[in-house]
DNA sequence: GAAGCGATAATCGTATACAATCATGCTCAC
DNA sequence: GTGAGCATGATTGTATACGATTATCGCTTC
């Protein structure tokens, strides 16, 4: 809603978005083959639009690309689930600030609509388009800075965070996070740089405590494998 | 030499590293078309093949897909190049300092060996070849940090830099930046986190001075495009 | 002589076809 | 009955073919 896609998309682009959003709301599961015909008579295009498709989004880490094996949905491991939150942490924080001083009304505006709608996916039950939208609060924030660099960054680690979110989110602590980013806007609306970057830190690291990250043996990695065909 | 590239390189991969090295050698100069037929000729492949390569070099960015026009060899403006290493600035110091804490005699050598292949190159006058030593070595410092996915962000933004560089360096301060990399090998060696910590940053900085960033009128721009035919 | 316009050639986007590789299930020997 | 080995089917990797879009060049016209 805040931005209409490009009428010019490109054939494998419109399959990589609809994708990114099924592993996003987490509809295709992790582990999950993606058979290219499969795909292709999902999408009605051929295995070469596909083929462009999966590439894009194996570098995203969204999918795993094994050679003469096919393509499935990425199964982050616990480290490198840690190593997603701790680049954010690198990048986010000061991303905010940069942001926070570059505020506008305009900006402001986008962001609350960000939060307006996934207010509203929550009530409506749907958590993963919620988790969607809360994902994309954090890249506009990112735009706002005028740092497309950063920016891509930012969206190719919150794409990962909804899948690492998928795997190892743990019940308790459903809704602090909207509150996080109610924070965070009134920080930007006050032009504050240094709140922002400071309760931008917070959050992500409420974010990393709030999954359950312990080590699981060797043993259940093989045992996922063997269970998700 | 430090590392050997796997034999199960699938085609594309290896033109991938080939077409990358190029441009970071600028033998592949900024703005050139990079026609399919004769890139595939060349290696001796297919379009199928030329065209996933093509789409991996530019998700790194060191080319440009336009759309039914062809792919180019990336030409990063003045606004790019501030983002690239306003990037670098966020994530390499850090990072710098986690491999001086986790610093092994194994991973000291293999900086050692970083820094006199580069040597090797510049005395034989091989800058092009100097340049690309000079950036492994910061992808190699993320590597010892144990980060991969922060390794990964950094290597795209060497990448990136190298292009940069071709394009925005002004010629005074030739041999500066080795003399950083060693400063930054004593701090490794030392363990000391922060000294390197805060070499990496002043270093980063250095590198950006040293090139001419004054925005040019968008004249050049077409000028360069006529050019490159 | 310069600008606008149209035909032709070149190049890209996509689909299809074939070759190479891997997974599955069977047979057969032990 | 179990395990190795092989044949068959399925799936990916690569090449080629064709339609769509764009760039180029020459022509007309003002």
């Amino acid at each position: 809603m805040v931005r209409a896609a490009q009428k010019t998309e490109s054939g494998d682009e419109r399959i990589v978005d609809r994708m990114a959003t099924a592993i996003h709301e987490h509809r295709l599961a992790p582990g999950m083959k993606l058979n290219e015909d499969e795909v292709g008579e999902v999408y009605g295009v051929s295995r070469t639009v596909v083929r462009a498709a999966l590439q894009k989004l194996a570098h995203m880490h969204l999918v795993d690309l094994r050679r003469n094996r096919g393509a499935f949905v990425a199964q982050p491991t616990v480290k490198e689930a840690r190593e997603v939150f701790e680049a954010r942490a690198l990048l986010e924080p000061r991303t905010a600030r940069s942001a926070a001083e570059r505020m506008t009304p305009a900006a402001l505006a986008r962001l609350q609509s960000h939060i307006d709608d996934e207010h509203r996916a929550l009530d409506e039950g749907d958590t993963g388009r919620a988790l969607h939208l809360s994902g994309l609060f954090h890249v506009e924030i990112a735009r706002i800075a005028d740092q497309k660099t950063v920016e891509e960054f930012i969206a190719q680690l919150v794409s990962r965070s909804s899948l690492i979110i998928a795997l190892y989110w743990q019940r308790r602590a459903a809704l602090c996070e909207s509150h996080a980013h109610h924070a965070l806007l009134q920080a930007f609306a006050a032009g504050d740089g240094t709140l922002a970057e400071d309760l931008m830190k917070s959050h992500l690291l409420d974010l990393l405590t709030s999954l359950d990250l312990r080590e699981r043996g060797s043993v259940p990695q093989s045992l996922r494998e063997a269970l998700s065909e």
